[in-house]
DNA sequence: GGCGATACTGTTAGCGCTAACCTTGACGGC
DNA sequence: GCCGTCAAGGTTAGCGCTAACAGTATCGCC
């Protein structure tokens, strides 16, 4: 109290200082400027727009920032902004491969031009998906990617009563006021059949899980392609809501077996089942693919190694991802994009499963 | 202009108006409340301390916000509040499984709480972790969970400065002054050589690739356990820096081969090498084990399936996912946690190839 | 020498929300 | 009848930042 007296002692009669750091003990862009004797504008520009400061007096601005400890306020900024830097994506899954290397792609786009991808998944449902929407927009996203053209009717609301531009992946879209960058899940189904009649099966069967709209595609272009072959049989078909797993495409073998289907090939919806029915094949000493054919869909990376390799499609999810990004920079930048529909096609890769 | 005047016609002298929504055309908290006829904090009460306001009011308040596609702003909220409700998320990578289902378990636990994850991926390099971390910090994150405990001095700097509680997944600190919750990768190391000394192998190799700390980890509790059985080779190590992948489990085989290594068994330290290398052992005619043992880490879905199946060692990834949260809301809400240091221990499975 | 152009920095006023305090009215107990 | 209490809602101020406009030098040019 007597030698060490701290600011009250020091400073007894000037209180003009303001408080050195925010409540919550940040320091704040008032904190920097006054310790630079400029005005917190050009902190802010220092920061933003650099090329309004002088090179020199910038430096002194970061170095002392950093000295500081200084971080922009994001909640501030956006708020006195309007501009969030942040753009919601809305995944179905992330243990599903195919949408985390979606995410790769999208990330490797946004985060250079210095956006921030905020990560939603909706397990496959359209209510989730609602939900997901209504959270995120309280960040108010510059702009929204979302899998799929699936949605509710509120959450189309949501987004058509919102300024923010929206980019759908995945799936095509014909409407031509929504941008969408995808592949044809439909054609896809319809290049692998094609292929298995071409290799001469005949009694080809279909296995489709979880039943998301993109599943459901692969079906119907699987069933368009044999019905031009007039050799559809909806008995071939097996529907099931589950999520897709290597144990369920295993356990679809043995029930294949128990039913004494006369399949001659099966066409899985995806790799993860192909792979499990492959495996179940090698336990069972069923031989693929002279008894049985197996294909697959998505072209994840076992497959390349399996006993015996598995026929499937590439998919460009990796592509889709970057694309889809690079439209919604175009539109938050106020750009049309080049294109508002973006097939980006698919990779038949024969193997030796078929 | 006649008969259909608008707001301005019908209002010639009354300017008191404010205006109906913001600038980004989306509807405010005053614009809600001058609908419902209260004031803004009312509305901002129904939202957020729903017991304050009256059930009948607070119904009326939803649904005119409801029905004006009214969303709380999030970038004002936590710049009045204070709080972002936010935790920022970084892990090493989206593409292995073990952190996506890390993810899971943190999402599980955080968002039924209110508060969203904010996702980054360092790709196993700590100045990576540094960038993300200054950049996340923009966003005042409440709470942080980290991958590890290999940081750089700077962004070491960064998290002490701060007041956010911090979690450390994976690996397990002896500081009493950090939170970490995971389980001893050294043990993992050391159970699985056990058990290949157990089994009468005597020549076992290591395969180390990534080099993050984790996998240096296995291979310490790997050497140690050889050592004690007088058995260590530094001949049968081999450290890669290349990132996992069935393929490079399968090249390593090739490699073993061609090097005319005397390895029994080799210990690869995680399941997708150790798939791949089964892979090409069935491709190669090399009998799994009794030509050569394999054994893996992590337990990853396809391993339970190969042929032979591969020997491995169950990490609770999702379950170190969930607790890691829920320390983080304990300190979040200024609560001790049970422990500031939570082993949730490894399973050791043996099967087939082994 | 006066005028405009250019380059840099400052002032002012809010963004939309919530913490902290304040008001109002109803109720009850002695 | 007075006071305290409580419930329900309102007022005020300000979070930390940036848009928009406003200076103030400096320079060049006719």
């Amino acid at each position: 109290m007597t030698t060490r007296g701290g600011d009250g002692t020091a400073t007894p009669a000037v209180k003009t200082r303001k408080p050195r750091s925010s409540r919550t003990g940040r320091a704040t862009m008032a904190d920097v400027a006054e310790r630079v004797g400029i005005s917190a504008i050009t902190v802010s520009r220092a920061f933003k727009r650099p090329e309004l400061v002088m090179p020199e007096l910038r430096q002194r601005i970061l170095d002392t920032a950093q000295s500081m400890g200084y971080v922009p306020n994001q909640a501030a900024s956006a708020l006195a902004s309007a501009r969030s830097m942040t753009v919601a994506v809305l995944i179905p899954s992330m243990t599903n491969m195919v949408f985390v290397e979606t995410l790769a792609g999208i990330h490797d786009m946004l985060l250079p031009r210095g956006y921030r991808a905020l990560i939603g998944v909706t397990h496959y449902s359209p209510e989730e998906e609602e939900r997901l929407i209504r959270t995120y927009l309280q960040f108010q996203p510059d702009g929204i990617l979302l899998t799929g053209t699936d949605h509710t009717p509120v959450a189309r609301t949501y987004l058509s009563a919102l300024a923010s531009p929206t980019v759908h992946m995945m799936e095509l879209l014909d409407d031509p006021d929504s941008l969408s960058v995808g592949c044809s899940q439909e054609e896809g189904g319809r290049l692998m059949t094609t292929h298995l009649l071409e290799r001469g099966y005949r009694r080809i069967g279909f296995v489709a899980v979880q039943l998301d709209p993109r599943t459901l595609a692969r079906l119907d272009g699987y069933r368009h392609a044999l019905e031009e072959a007039g050799l559809y049989d909806e008995a071939r078909v097996w529907r099931l809501p589950d999520p897709s797993s290597i144990h369920l495409g295993a356990a679809m073998i043995d029930r294949l077996m128990a039913e004494n289907t006369d399949c001659d090939a099966v066409f899985f919806c995806n790799d993860d089942l192909a792979q499990g029915a492959l495996f179940q094949c090698q336990r069972r000493g069923i031989r693929v693919p002279d008894q049985l054919a197996v294909a697959g869909f998505n072209d994840l990376p076992a497959s390349a190694w399996t006993t015996p390799t598995l026929t499937t499609v590439a998919t460009p999810r990796y592509a889709i991802g970057r694309h889809a990004a690079a439209m919604l920079l175009d539109l938050m930048d106020g750009k049309e994009p080049p294109q508002r529909r973006l097939d980006l096609g698919l990779t038949f890769i024969a193997r030796e499963s078929t």
